[in-house]
This record gives structure tokens, C-alpha cells and sequence, in this order.
DNA sequence: CTCCCGATAT
DNA sequence: ATATCAGGAG
């Protein structure tokens, strides 16, 4: 067995059924919360979607929002001026060219304002079970890291990822590589003591931090 | 490449 | 005090 393939198999063995922190309970929710969850941690994206999702039920209801009171309503996700127009711009569109559904592919979902490749892989593979992989910040590094990947550009280890790993996977893949990027294999301090990948990372120790 | 911006860890 | 954090647009 290659060491990619041990590599993404322990992976998923570290992290059986990987789940996002996010909370949602539709396509539409999951859109919102991950466009919201852009230099902000989960937790407070939570505590901010808890009141937000029981006011705005619809597309409609968000293309209808006042952006001055929504910027209020989602301020301390940070980034709120641009959160408001992406979250209210996105409805309008869903409104307007997708009979208020949110789209189901990955060029669709790219057209809407606010909304990158990572949004998008992370919406189709969590609400939709349609295989994406989302490659954010944590994902990057990780993936180097382990040298599963070479590259800083994000679609380009997209590609690199999707070749290794079987389609089906992605998804899971994808979300454990997040969490592994959190908890594990964080940007400051690593945990590589108690890293269940240790053994096979090509990262050096001389890179280390900690 | 810069800007957007508040919250949190260091 | 300040560096960094679940990105994307201009």
C-alpha cells in the first residue's frame, strides 16, 4: 500500500463518520453558515445561525432582509459588510434564477456572489451527498504536510487530492481533514505526539514549531 | 495583491 | 499589544 493510501486510510480511521461543527438543517442553512464561517470559528457561527435561522426561513426572506439590520444580526462573524451583501446578494440570485433552491453543482453554486469552491464542495458534499472536497485553510496545510499535496493554490490541490482519493470519499475525506487540521494538525502548535499520521507524515521536524 | 472586521490565543 | 483565524471579491 502506498503511503497516500495509508495516509487517507488511518485518516478515516482517526475520524469514522467526520461531521462539520456547523449547525444546519438544510441546503440553504449549510449556504449561510458556511459563508458566514469565513475567518470565524464554528462556534460562533452557531451561536449567531441559532436566532438567525429561526427568523430567515427562505431565500426569499433573506433577499428581503434590510442589509443595515442584517449586518447587525451577523456582526460578530466578523467581515460583516461583506457577510451581509454575499448572504443577501446569493438569496436575490437563488430568488431569481433558481426558483429560490439552492443549485446543485459546483459551477452553479460559483456564480452566486460570496460563494467560492470551497463554499461550494462544502454545500453539494454535506447537504447534497454530492462527493466535493472543500479545500480551506486547514485542508492546505494539512495536505502538505502530510505531502499528499504540493502547492499553496487551492484548486490546485483540489485536483492533486481528488486524484488519490476515491470519489465516494471525498466528502468524509474532506471533513476529516478539517477536523484533523483543528484539533491535531493546527497551524500554531501542532499535536504531533498524539498525530495517529505521525508515523506516516512527510513533513520534517525541522519545520516544526513546537 | 489588498481589503474586509470581530473574536480569540499568545 | 498583536498575530492569526472554516474566503472571496475587486
Amino acid at each position: 500500500m502506498s503511503n497516500a493510501k495509508k495516509i487517507i486510510s488511518l485518516l478515516a480511521k482517526a475520524y469514522p463518520e467526520p461531521k462539520l461543527a456547523l449547525d444546519y438543517a438544510n441546503a440553504l442553512e449549510l449556504l449561510v453558515a458556511v459563508i458566514l464561517s469565513a475567518q470565524c470559528t464554528d462556534a460562533r457561527v452557531n451561536e449567531v445561525t441559532r436566532t438567525l435561522f429561526r427568523k430567515y426561513r427562505s431565500a426569499r426572506a433573506y433577499a428581503q432582509a434590510d442589509p443595515a439590520v442584517f449586518e447587525q444580526e451577523i456582526r460578530s462573524t466578523g467581515f460583516y459588510k461583506n457577510k451581509a451583501k454575499a448572504v443577501i446578494g446569493c438569496c436575490n440570485k437563488l430568488v431569481e434564477q433558481f426558483a429560490g433552491k439552492v443549485p446543485r453543482s459546483v459551477a452553479e453554486l460559483t456564480t452566486l456572489p460570496g460563494v467560492g469552491r470551497k463554499t461550494a464542495n462544502m454545500v453539494l458534499g454535506n447537504a447534497f451527498g454530492i462527493p466535493g472536497i472543500a479545500v480551506d485553510t486547514h485542508v492546505l496545510r494539512v495536505s502538505n504536510r502530510l505531502g499528499l499535496a504540493r502547492g499553496e493554490d487551492a484548486e490546485e490541490v483540489e485536483a492533486q487530492l481528488a486524484s488519490q482519493v476515491p470519489p465516494e470519499k471525498w466528502t468524509a475525506f474532506s471533513n476529516a481533514m478539517i477536523l484533523h487540521g483543528r484539533h491535531v494538525c493546527a497551524a500554531r502548535k501542532p499535536l504531533c505526539s498524539e498525530c495517529p499520521l505521525a508515523g506516516e507524515c512527510a513533513w520534517p521536524d525541522k519545520e516544526r514549531t513546537s
